[in-house]
DNA sequence: TAATTATAGTTATCATGATAACTATAATTA
DNA sequence: TAATTATAGTTATCATGATAACTATAATTA
């Protein structure tokens, strides 16, 4: 997260540039900005699913073992592949999620050390619930940019 | 921070909005880069203040004192209106900062409840010392995006 | 095939964000 | 001016990210 309220203006940024030169000013603008637009719509959608009592990191869980249909179930390995979150974490989520049973996990046949993690019909379920506002939080946060 | 690795396409954004329309599948992909890439730069810049001891926030407290160079103090009220971090947190990285002895906290004399938060010699050389890697890193991660 | 190394996942522990409840002082109101 | 309310900052505690070290099993190598 980035957590600066006011940005440095480009004149402070170029005032520094002269004794410290640097490739683009205004690609530090832009970044200064991205991060902290970024930080902002993060915060928002915590606290969007916090009012369904969930957060990001488990709506990204269901999401990435949803979007491969063809699969059925993720190897706990494979979600965190695909999600940038360290292992333990993971593995943390995942538990908490099998006790509010939006998912299961059952050990792989041919693999004793692999779990394979799939949706229960509640997690598809409670997905679509949240989905829509995911999408209009975004939407709103964006509308708002421009404006 | 915003973890998924692999972004949906706009395809799939837009076969979802085939269900749940919304006001514009493209601002939700920018949304959705952004919030990647600004966790991705936050990270680095993160990495990179730990190679010194210390973290963005401790960065964003020093720069934001010396910031306004007229002003030779900040209360601890005034950092944590430029800094959206919730006050205890300000208040414990205050804390560390002073036993680092990169700032100086005083009683204000015309209010008993205020603290004057001022830095010291050390911790305005500390600044000068990772403002050019700062930059460097932000130059560098937008010099990649656009390659 | 026995010993070693690699892989999958978990447990333990720490760091850093948040909120709620607190103390101390200042400002306001009855 | 005494009582009340507001403000500045801190302490206590929780949530959620990280890394290091672990167990159990699979794969590789001597």
């Amino acid at each position: 997260m980035f957590f600066l309220k006011e940005l440095p203006t480009k004149q402070m940024i170029e005032s520094y540039a002269i004794k410290h030169p640097m490739k683009s000013v205004s690609s530090v603008e832009t970044a200064l900005l991205m991060m902290r637009r970024g930080s902002l719509l993060v915060r928002k959608i915590e606290a969007y699913f916090s009012s369904y009592d969930t957060s990001q990191l488990r709506f990204l869980i269901l999401i990435v073992i949803d979007r491969e249909p063809e699969k059925k179930s993720l190897f706990v390995n494979e979600i965190s592949e695909r999600i940038d979150v360290s292992r333990p974490v993971i593995t943390r989520t995942l538990q908490r999620l099998r006790d509010d049973k939006l998912i299961t996990m059952k050990n792989d046949n041919s693999d004793g050390r692999s779990k394979q993690v799939s949706l229960t019909v509640k997690g598809r379920k409670f997905l679509k619930e949240i989905l829509p506002g995911y999408y209009t939080v975004i939407c709103d946060f964006m509308a708002e940019l421009e404006s």
